[in-house]
DNA sequence: GATAAACTAAACCACATAGTTTACTTGAAC
DNA sequence: GTTCAAGTAAACTATGTGGTTTAGTTTATC
């Protein structure tokens, strides 16, 4: 037999982790870590208890693994690092189409409950789970203002913009999707009213204007 | 007797009632609210359950308390507001003043751990305590930001910036405040690094460049 | 049909927690 | 010295929770 072929009980096994991990997954966000017991969670992903033991060594494993899968579901890492990282940018023109792009795609990311949950419930309980903290140097927008740093670095190397502090320009790009972040995401609790994107494109105008 | 008198009884009811107020306000910023017992902050108090619980009829109205409490010793609603919807500004090197000074103030009190901790906390049991965002509106970044609409909005009319669009030109002032508060306070757990005076400055300067 | 991997139901343990009740003490006011 | 507001200690109730154990069941593989 091919030596990769999957064992065939590992099969069943595979879909009741993944019905707890999903399970885990919508009660976690919807009540945060404290307010969600095991109880619920394994009565939502029909699974009895040793079974969800035998998964997760405990209630905090779970709950990383939770963080960690959400993470990968949003896909933070990928597009946000991709897109300025990758693109060559040559021209202002060009420069203004991708920085519109990026905050056209970030809004649609706040946009997503998921998201804003995410955020929440890691904002909360990172004094206590530390190595949340690493989790989303990774991923979240502390890797963003670092990507946007290097990325405005390259562009004064290449004459695109004529301020040379990179961090100062990322702050001031990142720092306006951050206030919708802040005020239309994670302090109210209804859905978040964005930007439409004349507003974006007015902003990175404004933004052009005064790093060009 | 006076009728404005106190009464001698409520002295000491008064004395428990703040020793109560003070160890579950350093609890629960210092642990959050579900990691927080009665018990312990009865203990902290050093006063009897009754006495916890004649004061405060359950967790939630103790919670809401020390929420408001320490809002109103950060002293939010008062320099946010006053600073910048007061002060008449003429020129544009007055304008400079105002606004650097705005923002150091307001890093100062990001430097304030209690700060953060309070901030923390309420982005994570915003879903769980509704009235919450209510408090928030009208103290948090949320007023902050409403109040740097209204100045900006002013300040066109005055013809000292050359953008109308004020809501815009808030949040590409509050923003860079706004990246540092999440990034440097709310997403890890040391003490934020904050910018100082000169580079505080070059923002300013930039956002200028920008507006006028 | 026997084996063994995987799961199940359900009881169980130990502990923590919000809030209450009971019985008792302190101390100012008159 | 009696009264009464205020507090105390400590036991108690009811419930929830993380995690374990026991004993039995399903199901693919041989």
């Amino acid at each position: 037999m091919n030596p990769t072929t999957p064992p065939k009980y590992s099969q069943l096994r595979q879909e009741k982790r993944s019905q707890i991990l999903a399970a885990a997954q919508a009660l976690f966000l919807a009540n945060g870590y404290k307010r969600t017991s095991m109880e619920a969670i394994r009565a939502a992903a029909d699974v009895s208890k040793p079974t969800l033991y035998t998964h997760y060594a405990d209630k905090e494993a779970l709950f990383g693994d939770v963080v960690q899968a959400t993470f990968n579901q949003l896909g933070f890492g990928r597009f946000t690092g991709a897109q300025l990282e990758t693109l060559p940018i040559q021209t202002q023109s060009e420069l203004r189409i991708v920085l519109i792009t990026f905050i056209t795609m970030t809004m649609q990311q706040i946009s997503d409950s998921n998201y804003v949950a995410l955020l929440r419930i890691v904002i909360g309980e990172m004094p206590y789970f530390p190595n949340l903290m690493s989790i989303f140097r990774q991923n979240g927008p502390t890797r963003g203002l670092a990507i946007a740093t290097h990325f405005f670095g390259l562009a004064y190397q290449q004459g695109i913009i004529k301020v040379a502090d990179a961090d100062l320009v990322a702050r001031l790009f990142i720092g306006p999707i951050a206030s919708y972040i802040l005020t239309d995401g994670l302090l109210q609790t209804g859905e978040p009213k964005l930007p439409d994107s004349a507003r974006i494109e007015a902003h990175v105008d404004l933004f052009l204007k005064a790093v060009c």
